[in-house]
DNA sequence: TTGTGTTTTATTGCCTCC
DNA sequence: GGAGGCAATAAAACACAA
């Protein structure tokens, strides 16, 4: 039976001498495991405990038995009763006690696991958190400067429009393939182009664009290679690009279905929410 | 010394497996 | 149906500050 009371135990705190050695033929397996607790310190391990386990108050463990039971739940986390009998009898123990210690033993280390657990969850969700929060920074930047490139655009536009119905035009004349030297001088000496140039290259250090996806022929800190409307073009869809890029090298190394679902996994409201 | 929090040992009830 | 595992919990032992 499974049920002990304490009187029980008393009673059963000895072996008879004919079952002792039923087990030990038994269990043959047995006698290499004991000779492995046999290098343990004996000091405080034998007689003395085992009358010590007889009295009806509860009695803690002596260290060395704490040790050679340790020492077994390092080799196995659960005992077969060959085993548990061994240890029992080599500690002068109850095989009960035995076996209540290893159940206890296994609820501590699986509290400790556990915690371990969730320690890496934790670290795991702040790194996460923290990429997260570079990113919606550096998509705000980007659609920031995709903005002044539009309305930059816009004004081109306008500008080139206007000279086209002077009386010299024809009405046939491509703005996009000839942009006017009016335009392109405005363009390139505009104090903005330039702090726009430097912003790019900036958000460009901030995404850690690798080399291979930026393009080598584009150089941003020179303003000589902007020197057309299509390069200005050219530029913006490298810039998109390197971006949407940035993003599917993301996605290809996140464990997530995409990068927006791993981020939604926890929400930043969520993020101080956990019910641990 | 004593109150209080923590750790360890042991029990109980339930579940699964053979 | 018995044996053993696990979760929850009781109770004793221990640590430590006031």
């Amino acid at each position: 039976m499974k049920r002990f009371s304490s009187t029980n135990s008393l009673v059963t705190s000895l072996y008879a001498p004919q079952e002792k050695q039923q087990q030990e033929d038994n269990c043959h397996d047995s006698r290499e495991f004991e000779a492995m607790l046999d290098g343990l310190d004996e000091k405080d391990s034998t007689n003395i405990d085992e009358v010590e386990q007889n009295t009806d108050k509860k009695r803690r463990l002596s260290h060395n038995q704490v040790k050679a039971l340790e020492k077994t739940f390092e080799v196995d986390n659960k005992l077969d009763p060959c085993r548990k009998v061994a240890l029992a009898h080599e500690l002068g123990l109850q095989p009960r006690q035995v076996a209540i210690w290893f159940q206890n033993r296994r609820a501590r280390w699986k509290i400790k696991r556990l915690e371990m657990e969730y320690n890496n969850l934790k670290a795991n969700y702040e790194s996460l958190k923290l990429n997260y929060g570079q990113l919606e920074q550096n998509k705000h930047i980007l659609t920031t400067e995709l903005k002044e490139l539009k309305a930059k655009l816009g004004n081109e536009n306008v500008e080139k429009n206007m000279s086209s119905c002077g009386p010299e035009s024809t009405g046939h004349r491509s703005s996009w393939t000839e942009p006017t030297n009016l335009v392109e001088t405005k363009v390139l000496s505009d104090s903005d182009s330039s702090g726009m140039n430097q912003e790019t290259l900036r958000n460009f250090q901030l995404l850690n664009v690798p080399q291979d996806l930026s393009n080598p022929g584009l150089d941003f800190s020179s303003t000589s290679q902007l020197n057309s409307y299509d390069e200005l073009m050219h530029s913006k869809r490298v810039l998109g690009n390197a971006h949407q890029q940035q993003w599917t090298k993301m996605e290809e190394g996140c464990p997530f279905g995409s990068v927006e679902e791993s981020c939604n996994i926890y929400s930043v409201d969520q993020a101080l929410n956990f019910g641990w």
